[in-house]
DNA sequence: GTCCAGGACTCGC
DNA sequence: GCGAGTCATGGA
């Protein structure tokens, strides 16, 4: 047993909330503990994590192939995001009449982030244009195609499969899954590329510069602006990435700002902009103004 | 039936 | 460089 603490607020209920309502095949909600299996160097461990007394989490391991307990905090304190300076972001969001608002309806979250590389190029593929629920059939497909899975307590927990394991699925085989013709291309040379690491995270680590980056991630078929913000956001942790066009921002803004009809690409460029490099965070906090779903 | 989903690409001008 | 059409499918 082991033990991670934030820097600044954090509130793990909140994590729990927003896991509870994603449909996320990569890790489970059971009571109030969140069951999550990952690889570590080839070597599959199921982690359980649960709120400390101290406001930190509480890390388990019920299942240890053998990586080291070191590596496991590392991970958690970088997938719920805990090193961030939260109170940084209070101080800006706190004058915006936005996020205000939202900042103490959801006081202590983080953001939940997506460690694989595999893992959000495939969800930004899927996710695009269609519902989340469906895109989050459309990877359980996928994960549980692949098969990599911990037993315990006659519970199944699905890892995520290679990047080059995905690529080598049969383009028919995608389409059988409801997948469409053009994001099959898209999986299979995406997740080609992230194997041969063009696109794979320790490459992707060594540029500093946002615009740098972002000019590389669009350069490949199906990587649009939506999409390299995604992965900036929960993957590279660029503080300053807002998944411009995104339809949850669209509605988010339109709610809070109580308009009529939809805010057009200029209003919200407007609002997004003032974010700077509190974008991300700008981002979520607005998301949370959402109904969930 | 219509419209919209956590978009991106291609084409025509 | 910008707008319209296309892709796919499910749910309201």
């Amino acid at each position: 047993m082991m033990e991670i603490k934030a820097n600044g607020p954090y509130r793990f209920g909140e994590t729990l909330d927003y896991m509870e309502h994603q449909d996320d095949c990569l890790y489970k909600v059971i009571g109030d503990e969140i069951y999550k299996a990952e690889w570590f160097d080839g070597r599959k461990v199921l982690m359980k994590l649960s709120e400390s007394a101290g406001g930190g989490v509480i890390i388990e391991t019920p299942v240890n192939e053998g990586a080291g307990i070191d590596e496991i905090k590392g991970y958690c304190e970088d997938w719920l995001d805990l090193d961030y300076d939260l109170d940084g972001f209070y101080q800006f969001a706190g004058k915006d009449k936005r996020l205000s608002g939202l900042i103490d309806d959801h006081y202590g979250y983080r953001m939940v982030g997506k460690m694989d590389i595999a893992d959000a190029f495939l969800w930004s593929i899927l996710g695009q244009q269609i519902t989340k629920s469906f895109a989050y059939v459309l990877k359980r497909r996928v994960v549980e195609y692949c098969g990599h899975h911990i037993e315990y307590e006659g519970e199944k927990f699905y890892l995520m499969p290679d990047a080059g394991e995905i690529a080598a699925i049969d383009s028919e085989v995608l389409r059988e899954m409801q997948i469409s013709t053009r994001k099959t291309e898209y999986i299979k040379d995406v997740l080609g590329s992230v194997a041969s690491g063009e696109l794979s995270k320790s490459y992707l680590e060594t540029f500093d510069d946002y615009d740098e980056v972002f000019k590389h991630l669009t350069s490949f078929r199906g990587i649009g602006p939506w999409s390299a913000n995604t992965v900036l956001m929960r993957t590279l942790k660029f503080r300053n990435a807002v998944p411009v066009g995104d339809a949850g921002i669209k509605n988010a803004i339109r709610l809070v700002d109580g308009l009529d009809a939809a805010p057009s690409k200029k209003y919200i460029n407007e609002i997004t902009d003032q974010w700077g490099r509190f974008g991300m965070y700008g981002t979520l906090y607005m998301w949370s103004a959402l109904p969930a779903k």
